[in-house]
DNA sequence: CGCATTGTACCAAACGATCGGTTCATAGTG
DNA sequence: CACTATGAACCGATCGTTTGGTACAATGCG
C-alpha cells in the first residue's frame, strides 16, 4: 500500500518535479511564486530548500533535467529506434500529445524563454531545442529527402508544434492543436 | 508653437505606449515591475499613476489599445483593400516583419497568456487573434478556397507566426522567422 | 539490551529586499 | 498667482531566502 497519501511518506525529490513542472510551465519563472509552489508541493517553504538547495532556480533545473530526460527518452531514443520513419513521427507525436495533455497546457521552454528565467535558462533551452530538430532532421534524411529540406522541415515541426500550442490557447480550443500533430508525420514526409 | 521646442513638452500617455509595449512583451505582466517601467519610460511611480490611473492593468490595457489599433490598420483594413490578394498577404507579412523586429521581439500576446496576465486579459487577447485569423480567412475564401479549409490556413498562417518566434528566439535565429513570414503568402494561397 | 548519536524530512517564524500602489510637498509653467 | 506635473518618501503586502527547531528512524556502542 504504498501510494495512498500517508502523512509521514518519505519522499524523494523526484517526486515534487512533476509537479514543479506543472506550476513552472503554467505560471513562469517570475509567476510561480515560493507561495503557489509551497501550496502545490504541500511543502513548506523550508522543507523545499531542503531538497532543492539552490532555490527556485534549482527547482527549474531540476524540472529541465527531467525535461531533458523526456525528450531523450520520447524523441531522441524513439526516432532512431525501428519501425517506418512514418511510424516513428507517428508514436513520437502521440509522446507530445500526452506532454501537452492535447494541447491543453503550455510549453515550459516557451514560458522560461521570458522575464527573468530567459536569463537563467536560455542556453538549456537552446541546446534542448536543437537537440529536437537535429533529431527529426535525421530521420527525414533517412528516409530520402535532402538534408537542406530535412534541417528545414525539422524546424518546421517545431514552429507548428510550439505555434499551435499557443494558438490553441489564445482561443480556448485545443483542436488546432490536435489536427496540426495529427497531420505533422505526414506533413513532414511529404515529397517535393 | 510648434512641435519641438518646449523643454518639458507634456507628453501625452499615448507617447509611452510603445515603451510600456517594448517592456511587457519582453518581461510579461508579472516580470514587468513597476520599477522597470519606471526606470524604462523615465517616469516616477506618481507620474505613470498620473497617466494611468489604474495602475500596471491600465497600462497594458492601453498596450492592447494600441495593438488592437495596429491590427485594424495594418491587417483588417489592407486585407479588406485593393490589390491581388497575394499582394495583399504580402504587405501584412511586411507589417508582421516590422512589428516583431524581424524575428528578434517577441509576441505581446503570447507572453500576456501566462501568468496572472492571463486571468486579466485572455477574453481580449482571444478576440484580437479571433479577429486576424477571420482575415486572413475571408481573403482566402475571396480567391477561391473553401470556406473551411479557408478557416483551417488562417489559423496555420497564426500558428506558423508565434511557432516561428518561439522557436527563432530559442535558437538565436531569427533566419527562421524570416523564412516562415516570406513563404507564407504562397502557403495560404496555394491550390488543392 | 539501553541509550546516546547521527541523519533525514519537515515546518513555523522571521529575515531584508522589493513588490504594486499611494500620498504629498514643491518645482515649473502659463 | 493658479494649476499641473512630478520626484521622493512612504505604505502594507509579498518576494525569495534563512534560521532554528521538532519528529522520527537508523545506527553505534557498552
Amino acid at each position: 500500500m504504498s501510494t495512498a497519501k500517508s502523512k509521514n511518506a518519505e519522499m524523494p525529490k523526484e517526486d515534487y518535479v512533476p509537479t514543479l513542472f506543472s506550476l513552472f510551465r503554467q505560471y513562469g519563472y517570475d509567476g510561480a511564486t515560493l507561495s503557489k509552489i509551497s501550496a502545490a508541493t504541500g511543502l513548506g517553504k523550508a522543507s523545499l530548500y531542503h531538497h532543492f538547495p539552490g532555490g527556485k532556480e534549482d527547482m527549474v533545473a531540476s524540472v529541465l533535467d527531467h525535461s531533458d530526460c523526456w525528450l531523450q527518452e520520447n524523441v531522441l531514443q524513439l526516432l532512431a529506434g525501428k519501425g517506418s520513419p512514418h511510424t516513428r513521427l507517428q508514436k513520437m507525436c502521440d509522446h507530445i500529445h500526452d506532454l501537452y495533455a492535447g494541447g491543453t497546457q503550455p510549453c515550459l521552454t516557451a514560458i522560461l524563454e521570458t522575464g527573468t528565467g530567459r536569463d537563467l535558462f536560455h542556453q538549456r533551452i537552446k541546446t534542448l531545442v536543437t537537440h529536437w530538430i537535429g533529431a527529426i532532421a535525421k530521420i527525414l534524411v533517412e528516409s530520402g529527402l535532402d538534408e537542406a529540406i530535412a534541417r528545414q522541415r525539422g524546424q518546421d515541426a517545431l514552429i507548428s508544434i510550439q505555434g499551435a500550442l499557443i494558438v490553441s490557447q489564445a482561443l480556448d480550443d485545443a483542436s488546432l492543436f490536435l489536427r496540426t500533430i495529427k497531420q505533422l508525420p505526414e506533413t513532414l514526409l511529404h515529397w517535393e
